[in-house]
RNA sequence: GCCAGUGUAGCUCAGUUGGCCAGAGCAGCUGAUUUGUAAUCAGCUGGUCGGGGGUUCGAAUCCCUCCACUGGCUCCA
């Protein structure tokens, strides 16, 4: 039998003979690992630990901590729970059961037997039974007819159809214990790995995402190699429901919904707006030092405008219905995005490239129609306003425009405590570059002027191949809040679609007429959406200077209301904003609902303070602070701001 | 839009073999209490049981339909 190398991730080089496996080499290095290992990757390509390896490889051994051992796990825990449903519900057929960011699903169709939410305990009591078998995953490979054959037999026709696209020769099936299934793997060695399972949620879905076609039973589960993990993950769900945005924009009193106004058109309380006019206010001002130049436009266009950007031809049929003057019958469009008017503004009279950049900004709000299934909260809404510009530039200035974008995008997130981002650069797909509009010229310079730039920043990057817009690349900013779910909220997209079709130009220095670039971008993405985000990230508890009350004074009793008012007055000097809780409640009452509210500060005040002329201060969530005079609170409340 | 589920007071929720004027806690109002770091006491008000239609002697409860919400699917300038 030959010898082998295998490197490892540590660059060292190891010799095994020809047709070890993974599991053999975790061995060998140590019990340890070879208890904990999942799956390795072999030359790039996760493999069973079980698979034999012929050749010189690089192998890196992948235990939980990995996330692609991780998926491997959630795949094999998808086949535990078709054995397991396989076992209950006989006949039951199978589409495709994939892992999914938590966890996994398995679409299957049980004929006539119905699996609701009631029926999930005891097929995770089963699927916990059959996993203390043991049972390995073993990999063979079928031939196309003998796989056709297998499924005729079993009548599976959702696999028949996947096996239409298969080819021959590379055609592989996993059994562990009696369940069989066409499965390209990985998988994990065996089902005794899987010790604690939680089925989430039964759904509908229809085969291969295609409504003509059959709706399935969606399965979602989620499993851990210790129910400790499992535990670690429920009581983060839970964490996740009481930070819900729908839930705490209620009970903080920031919007409302109403059946009469419409669905997904939300209204900001006045607290909610307290908080969104600070942040737009916060915005503005950076936009004006970076020379933007704010403009309002209508909320409607007429239909021409949007024929001449394009939009009617692309969403004009899925747009809200135009609405028409009645005498003259002219065909208004709300407006689903603000870039036509600023194009109009652009050119409304003649550039020259001393002007460029130019940079059109504007919180506009846009109408666009969603699917009533697809509203949600203030993260899928039908009304919504963005924080708008337009950066109207030469081809050279993009990356420029770019950088500097970039830098304010990330102020803005790490003022609002988002200091976990990547960036994704979305650029053509390669394999289809017909789809895109514009010259090829234009385009890479483009995409190369957005990927220098984002290197140049030192942004954490990822790229996406064939996610750019049909009119240019762009670059997106996916963020991470604070349990760990990642959001994409700014954008940046490079445009020369809208310039031509509206056929602006600038003078250059050649006396000629040039087309400039115009380069969307909103850094927040849209206010509602940012906001929900946002209140999810701070859990209601926002950072000091965007809280609606900053503090609440608490008197003892009404004996110091005038004290009371008294500071209140004296703090709105400083721009610190609260209120005054006169009720004729005791103490602890009113910090338990102050608390509740989640005001950042509660200035207690009674005989003492009355006295000696201080106030006690109290932090929501931290408790009691001491005493301290009125410049000193000033003090306080100033620095955290700053 | 499609599939499944849900909709009872401002909020959170009880209330099914269909049957007296539909209940609770919190919030609100009134009164008493004038209070020292997470709920003072008492009384009162408040509901087209999501809307409409039907079955029935009788509907929050059963059926149809529309609306909204929740979880998915599809879509997203």
């Amino acid at each position: 039998m030959s010898a082998i190398k295998i490197t490892l991730p540590d660059g060292s080089v190891r010799d095994y003979v020809a047709g070890t496996n993974s599991m053999d080499i975790a061995m060998s290095i140590s019990e340890g690992l070879a208890r904990n290992v999942l799956a390795a990757k072999v030359n790039g390509d996760v493999w069973d630990l079980t698979r034999p390896i012929q050749k010189d490889s690089t192998i890196q051994l992948l235990t939980w901590q990995d996330k692609e051992a991780q998926s491997t796990f959630w795949h094999s825990s998808a086949h535990l729970m078709a054995e397991a449903l396989e076992a209950i519900y006989p006949g039951i057929k199978f589409g495709i059961g994939p892992p999914i960011e938590n966890g996994f699903y398995y679409d299957v169709d049980p004929g006539d037997q119905t699996i609701a939410l009631g029926d999930l305990p005891k097929i995770e009591q089963k699927m916990l039974e059959l996993a203390r078998n043991k049972s390995e995953y073993i990999r063979t490979e079928v031939s196309k007819a003998d796989a056709i054959s297998f499924f005729q037999k079993k009548n599976d026709e959702y696999k028949l159809d996947l096996l239409e696209g298969l080819e021959d020769g590379q055609i592989t099936f996993y059994q562990q214990g009696d369940f069989i299934d066409l499965c390209r793997g990985p998988h994990i060695p065996n089902t005794e790995k899987i010790k604690a399972v939680k089925l989430t949620n039964v759904a509908g879905a229809y085969w291969r995402g295609d409504e003509s076609k059959k709706m399935l039973t969606r399965i979602y589960g989620i499993t851990f190699p210790k129910q400790k993990e499992l535990d670690d993950y429920l009581a983060l769900v839970e964490e996740a429901k009481k930070r819900d945005h729908r839930k705490l924009g209620q009970e903080l009193e920031l919007f409302m919904f109403s059946d009469r106004v419409g669905a997904g058109l939300p209204m900001w309380l006045p607290k909610g707006t307290a908080l969104r006019t600070r942040l737009e206010d916060f915005l503005k001002k950076e936009q004006i030092k970076r020379g933007y130049m704010p403009v309002i436009t209508p909320h409607i266009g007429k239909k021409d405008l949007y024929v001449t950007s394009g939009h009617y031809a692309k969403y004009g049929a899925d747009s809200f219905q135009p609405i028409l003057t009645p005498r003259e019958n002219e065909v208004f469009y709300l407006k689903p995005m603000n870039c036509p008017h600023h194009c109009e503004i652009y050119g409304h009279k003649p550039r020259s490239y001393k002007d460029l950049p130019i940079r059109i900004a504007e919180f506009g709000t846009v109408y666009r129609y969603e699917q009533s299934g697809e509203l949600h909260g203030l993260t899928r809404v039908r009304c919504f306003t963005q924080d708008d510009a337009h950066l109207f530039c030469t081809k050279e200035q993009i990356k420029d425009e770019f950088l500097s974008t970039l830098d304010l995008t990330r102020y803005v997130l790490e003022k609002l405590g988002f200091d976990n981002y990547t960036a994704q650069i979305s650029l053509r797909d390669p394999n289809d570059l017909e789809k895109y509009i514009g010259s090829e010229e234009n385009w890479q310079a483009a995409e190369a002027a957005i990927i220098d730039a984002a290197a140049e920043a030192g942004l954490k990057t990822v790229t996406a191949y064939g996610e750019a817009a049909f009119y240019g690349p762009k670059l997106d900013f996916m963020v991470k809040d604070a349990l760990g779910r990642s959001w994409q909220l700014g954008t940046i997209q490079v445009d020369y679609n809208l310039p031509e079709r509206f056929e602006l130009e600038y003078i250059g220095a050649d006396n000629q007429p040039h087309r400039p670039v115009m380069i969307h971008r909103a850094p927040f993405g849209s206010m509602e959406r940012f906001i929900g985000v946002l209140i999810e990230h701070c859990a209601g508890k926002f950072p000091l200077w965007l809280a609606p009350e900053q503090y609440a004074i608490l008197p003892i009793s009404e004996k110091y209301h005038d004290y009371a008012r008294e500071l209140e007055r004296k703090l709105a000097e400083h721009d610190i904003r609260g209120y005054i809780d006169e009720r004729a409640e005791k103490i602890g009452k009113k910090i338990r609902d102050t608390e509740l509210n989640k005001v950042p500060f509660m200035i207690i005040v009674g005989e003492k303070e009355v006295e000696d002329n201080t106030l006690s201060v109290r932090r929501q969530g931290q408790g009691d602070l001491g005493t301290v005079s009125l410049q000193d609170f000033v003090q306080i409340i100033q620095k955290e701001i700053n």
